[in-house]
DNA sequence: AGCACGCCGACT
DNA sequence: GTCGGCGTGCTC
């Protein structure tokens, strides 16, 4: 018999090693790498993904149990995939079932069922029968009984099946089942038609609702849904129902296959002749993608270049060829509308992944892909894993979004995966942009290490695309300066040149954008004379204010200060933290502008299924002058008649205790400024800031992508930040601080040691070899407590490439019996993207 | 994550 | 003297 190592579905860091199986007789030639697998595990039966079938393992076959079952005919996993996960556990430190399991669809993850029936030679006292008719009535009825449905509808029964079970007089079996729930509807069967007949002439004469069901199933003779007859026969399906207690009428669950876009027709679109420019840029990219040639394109486009129309003809190259395309969107502009743009150039061909669709609908959509339906795929962030075998060309849109590194175990980034499939496929990737991340930026000009995984780094090609379509002219941008404001007696919220250009676009009918960037806060302390803010002199990193003890903080490093009473730079007591949110703003516009039409999209208001869109729709429509939101209003939306864009306070971000901030902010403020004026109709950008003379604001002022990140590349190398260095950071939970404090203390001590071994200064300065290794912390958490559990932090920011992440998994190791003893919950990020 | 094995308080 | 509490340890 041959053997089967197998990964466990056991989400623990202790059992994060394969075990082996024997492949029994009838299962040989069923079972491959990346089959999914219901295994024995410790007296229970769990699901496992086949990772290696050895072929001369030297495992001891005695000591071996039999894999029980094989849960799908095609393996949900290729080889390929398989090794992907593998490298990723390791890439980001997590088990590798997580990682695994991240590849499929939420409907495979399989659950264990239990069943229970009677024992062949159980024999039943008068005390059992006495005790539990139900049951026993219920197990000779059914035979067999699904041990969670018991426990759900009868709980009293469960302590008697309990005992049998030890008495052996009832036999358990497991099952790994899917948790697919079949779309089922209800349907009526219709009788033969001389039965309709009969059964018209037996109803009463009152019944003329019933009377006109059987009419209608007469007229239409065959099977119809519940629903949709009631419809046609203008009742209820009270009626219908009615006609089955009769017996007259027979109702069946039918399946259906779900299909999210049913109904939907999509008007045909042809490639669009490129403009020059455009023709440029596709000629390296086209060329990869003919060759079929591993390469990464950072494809710099300013907003309105055009893109979309160079992804759509890279794909249909690809596709030509027989190969595959994935293409990866930041799910918040997963719209209609753009999902609409690959129907229609790709039709039945394109599959779609996003989170609102059930899990029965992204299911189906997944084996379009693996059963080779659909050959392009479009999706949010775990798309990237859609299990196509022939990649041509994989597309990351907005590539420096965030949303691109998922902040639960396994806490990857898509575009390192896409990297990685891309090197095993041979397919072109290609990251566009209007705002690069710093990152895949600085590494395509060469001025910063390359990107993906480590060790084997890539370099992208950089293709700027700089023109906008029809060359229209990017918006003007005025940056207002809130101090002259307030200096000149304006306490408003809007500055006077705000509320001016808003009087005027309402006076001509045209429409608003409003940003308020909210993130952050509540936590920052700034002099609003001035525009001091509180920075830490060791990190120059914001301050974060804590309310419960009344002093300012760095969560990097522990720094704290008291607050201060009044501004330390100007002496004025104008110093505060700040709290405005959307509501006081719409406030405002209602009592400024008398009558004005405001949407406003935040959180609060767009939480409900689709409320996002119908926003949306309603301010395309001009139903409203202003749509006044928070980051969402910025992403990838476009409207006509749009032609100012406002601000509010564009330096709210720089406050957030993240060496990203300034990024985050620029990009921001690009993105939301390419909202204005996109169409016939000249657009205008004011952006109020308390801190013009900020890198990251004023150089939007002048559309400087190329100046703001060369500057912000030099201050990351100063300080070694990414992309010069890497961060790693452990976070450890427990009720208790003390506990905390010293396994995290005992933590940075190991890390230090392996450090030092490895030629390390202690200083976190790099030597001559360039290594670098800093430790620092164990630091209370941002979010100091969450759900009564206190927070604590490790960061290990480093440089020239030691072998932090293995050194952390090592000291894991070791510290993992004492942390599970106490109950210290311990999670690592690799390469973290948000420091809260 | 479970489920088993193993050592200490409320019952027959 | 037994049933059962849930503390730690293992699962091919």
């Amino acid at each position: 018999m041959s053997v089967a190592r197998v990964s466990v579905d056991v989400p623990t860091r202790d059992a994060d090693r394969p075990f082996d199986y024997l492949v029994p007789a009838h299962l040989e030639g069923w079972v491959e790498v990346g089959s999914r697998v219901a295994v024995p595990f410790g007296g229970r039966t769990l699901q496992g993904i086949v990772l290696e079938l050895p072929e001369d393992s030297e495992v001891d076959r005695r000591r071996l149990k039999p894999i029980a079952d094989v849960l799908d005919a095609v393996p949900p996993l290729s080889p390929e995939l398989v090794e992907l996960g593998i490298w990723m556990s390791e890439r980001w430190l997590c088990p590798l079932t997580v990682a695994l399991q991240a590849m499929l669809p939420a409907a495979l993850k399989g659950r264990t069922e239990k069943y229970i029936s009677a024992a062949p030679n159980a024999e039943w006292t008068p005390l059992d029968r006495f005790e539990q008719p139900e049951l026993l009535e219920a197990l000779e009825r059914q035979g067999t009984l699904k041990l969670s449905q018991l426990l759900q509808q009868h709980p009293e029964r469960v302590a008697a099946v309990k005992r049998w079970l030890k008495e052996g007089k009832l036999e358990e079996r497991q099952q790994v089942e899917d948790r697919l729930s079949v779309k089922t509807v209800l349907t009526v069967v219709p009788p033969s038609e001389a039965e309709l007949r009969r059964a018209l002439l037996e109803l009463p004469g009152r019944a003329a609702k019933q009377r006109d069901v059987l009419a209608y199933l007469l007229a239409n003779h065959e099977p119809i849904a519940q629903q949709a007859l009631a419809e046609a026969a203008g009742t209820t399906t009270a009626v219908i129902r009615s006609l089955t207690d009769k017996g007259l009428i027979e109702l069946e669950s039918v399946t259906v296959q779900r299909d999210p876009y049913a109904g939907r027709s999509f008007e045909p679109s042809a490639p669009l002749p490129l403009t020059p420019a455009q023709q440029q840029a596709f000629a390296p990219i086209a060329d990869a993608v003919d060759r079929e040639a591993h390469r990464v394109f950072l494809l710099h486009g300013v907003t309105g270049s055009g893109k979309t129309e160079l992804y759509l003809q890279s794909i249909e190259k690809a596709l030509r060829q027989g190969r595959e395309a994935i293409v990866l969107v930041p799910e918040i502009a997963l719209t209609p509308q753009m999902v609409e743009r690959f129907k229609s150039r790709f039709g039945a061909r394109v599959a779609v992944l996003h989170s609102r669709l059930s899990s029965g609908e992204r299911y189906d959509e997944w084996r379009k892909i693996r059963e080779g339906r659909a050959t392009v795929a479009v999706g949010a962030r775990s798309a990237i894993f859609a299990p196509f075998s022939r990649l041509g060309l994989i597309i990351i849109d907005e590539e420096h979004e965030t949303t691109y590194k998922q902040e639960e175990s396994p806490k990857y980034h898509a575009r390192d995966v896409a990297v990685r499939r891309g090197q095993r496929h041979g397919a072109a990737v290609v990251l566009g942009s209007a705002t690069p991340s710093l990152e895949t930026y600085g590494a395509a000009i060469e001025i910063a290490p390359g990107i993906g995984g480590r060790g084997e780094e890539v370099v992208p090609v950089y293709v700027p695309l700089p023109q906008r379509v029809a060359d229209r002219p990017l918006p003007r941008v005025s940056i207002i300066d809130m101090r002259e404001e307030l200096r000149l007696g304006n306490r408003a919220m809007f500055s006077r040149a705000l509320a001016d250009a808003l009087r005027e676009r309402l006076a001509r009918g045209e429409q608003t954008v409003l940003l308020l960037n909210r993130r952050g806060y509540a936590t920052f302390v700034m002099c609003r004379s001035c525009g001091y803010t509180a920075s830490c002199p060791h990190c120059d990193i914001a301050l974060t204010y804590h309310r419960g003890s009344r002093n300012l903080r760095c969560h990097y490093c522990g720094y704290s200060e008291r607050e201060p009473e009044a501004c330390p730079s100007c002496a004025s007591p104008h110093i505060r933290f700040f709290g405005t949110g959307t509501q006081k703003v719409e406030e405002a516009l209602a009592s400024t502008f008398p009558g004005i039409r405001v949407i406003r999209m935040d959180v609060d208001t767009t939480t409900e299924k689709g409320s996002h869109e119908r926003w949306l729709t309603e301010f395309r429509e001009r139903r409203a002058d202003v749509l006044l939101g928070t980051q969402m209003v910025a992403k990838g939306l476009d409207f006509p008649y749009v032609t100012l864009v406002g601000v509010l306070a564009a330096d709210a971000a720089l406050r957030l205790p993240d060496f990203r901030a300034a990024e985050r902010t620029f990009q921001l403020l690009t993105q939301v400024a390419g909202r204005a004026g996109r169409h016939e109709l000249p657009g205008e950008v004011i952006v109020q800031t308390y801190e013009p003379e900020h890198a990251s604001i004023a150089s939007v002022e002048r559309h400087d992508y190329r100046g703001f990140s060369h500057q912000e590349l030099r201050h990351r190398r100063a300080l070694g930040y990414p992309p010069y260095g890497r961060l790693l950071t452990l976070t450890l939970t427990h009720e208790q601080v003390p506990l905390l404090l010293s396994m995290g203390q005992t933590f940075a001590a190991r890390m230090r040691e392996r450090a030092a071994a490895a030629g390390a200064k202690a200083d976190g300065r790099p030597g001559p070899d360039g290594i670098a290794v800093e430790v620092l912390g164990p630091v209370p958490s941002p979010i100091a407590r969450l759900k009564d559990r206190y927070r604590f932090q490790c960061m290990i920011k480093y440089q020239g490439n030691p072998d932090v992440p293995g050194w952390t998994a090592e000291v894991l190791k070791e510290l993992q019996e004492g942390a599970k003893r106490h109950g210290v919950q311990l999670g690592v990020d690799v390469d973290p993207q948000m420091m809260l």
